[in-house]
DNA sequence: CAGTTCGCCTGGGGGC
DNA sequence: TGCCCCCAGGCGAACT
């Protein structure tokens, strides 16, 4: 489940495998994962060309190449692995052949992940359209605070982690740092938005920084399934408060699971409270 | 119109 | 051992 953490290990890792190559051939073997362009037309704009950058924008990979920009969100599962063999195994949905003779290849397991293309390698441009119209700032956005986090929910009631999941208001935040950035608040997860101070708000994006920044410095969180394409373990799972904890290293006392905003969530319900306003 | 549920997918685990 | 059902969850669409 790659959040913000593990798309920038990828991030890092792809830039340094791919910079500088080039594609000589492209497959898709799911179309439907393909999304603005038909699969014929992504597979023919990226061949003959060059891996210059890859930035990120939230959870999306953003592959900058000669005159066109391409886009890879790995949802659930998704995958990269550079290798000489050409075989592809079970859930290889693309294969991006270099001209070195190496293979790029494309694994996604539940088949979630999305691509999608453009024209241009105006990045600002492209951050004016969809799919990237519906990702907010960072937690890293200077221009993120008490009061603007507050200017963007309004009246909103939700469920604070129904917000902080909410990639149009804050990206990058999965169900797994959610947790943690509600524990460290000591913040009921089902606290209603309307409750928080700005003050409070504030700290929201300060602990998902503080979160964020030391998992990346971890190379991610492995829970279940996620292995950088250089089939590094993140190391963050390690450092995990309470998603998928059993006792609370603030009181010892258990952690409970229960469903918030649709999704299994982990907290302390002696050291999380909803606030007094 | 805001908030919730569903559907997309597959593999793994529990129950029997 | 094997089958069935449920669960995991990012995100857009459909629904209340």
């Amino acid at each position: 489940m790659p959040e913000l953490p593990e798309v920038e290990t990828v991030r890092r890792g792809l830039e340094e495998l791919l910079i500088g190559k080039t594609i000589a051939a492209v497959t898709v073997y799911y179309p439907p994962l393909v999304k603005n362009v038909t699969v014929e037309a992504f597979c023919e704009a990226l061949k003959q060309q060059t891996f210059r950058s890859i930035a990120r924008h939230g959870k999306y990979l953003i592959f900058i190449m000669d005159n066109i920009v391409w886009l890879s969100h790995l949802r659930m599962e998704g995958r990269y692995h550079l290798r000489a063999l050409k075989e592809r195994t079970k859930h290889e949905h693309v294969v991006f052949t270099l001209t070195d003779g190496e293979c790029l290849f494309y694994h996604d397991t539940r088949k979630f992940g999305t691509m999608h293309l453009f024209y241009t390698v105006d990045v600002a441009a492209i951050k004016a359209l969809p799919p990237l119209t519906q990702v907010g700032p960072e937690p890293f956005d200077p221009l993120l605070t008490g009061e603007t986090l507050k200017e963007r929910i309004r009246t909103s009631k939700r469920p604070v982690k129904g917000v902080l999941l909410d990639q149009t208001i804050i990206s990058g935040l999965g169900n797994i740092y959610v947790d943690e950035v509600c524990f460290r608040c000591k913040l009921d997860p089902q606290t209603p938005i309307d409750r928080l101070s700005v003050p409070m708000l504030s700290d929201l994006i300060a602990q998902s920084r503080a979160v964020l920044t030391a998992a990346i410095a971890a190379g991610g969180t492995t829970i279940r399934t996620f292995v950088s394409s250089k089939q590094i373990h993140g190391r963050f799972q390690n450092s995990l408060l309470v998603h998928q904890q059993k006792l609370c290293p603030n009181c010892g006392g258990l952690i409970e699971k229960i469903r918030v905003a649709g999704r299994g969530t982990f907290w302390c319900r002696v050291c999380q409270t909803i606030p007094e306003k």
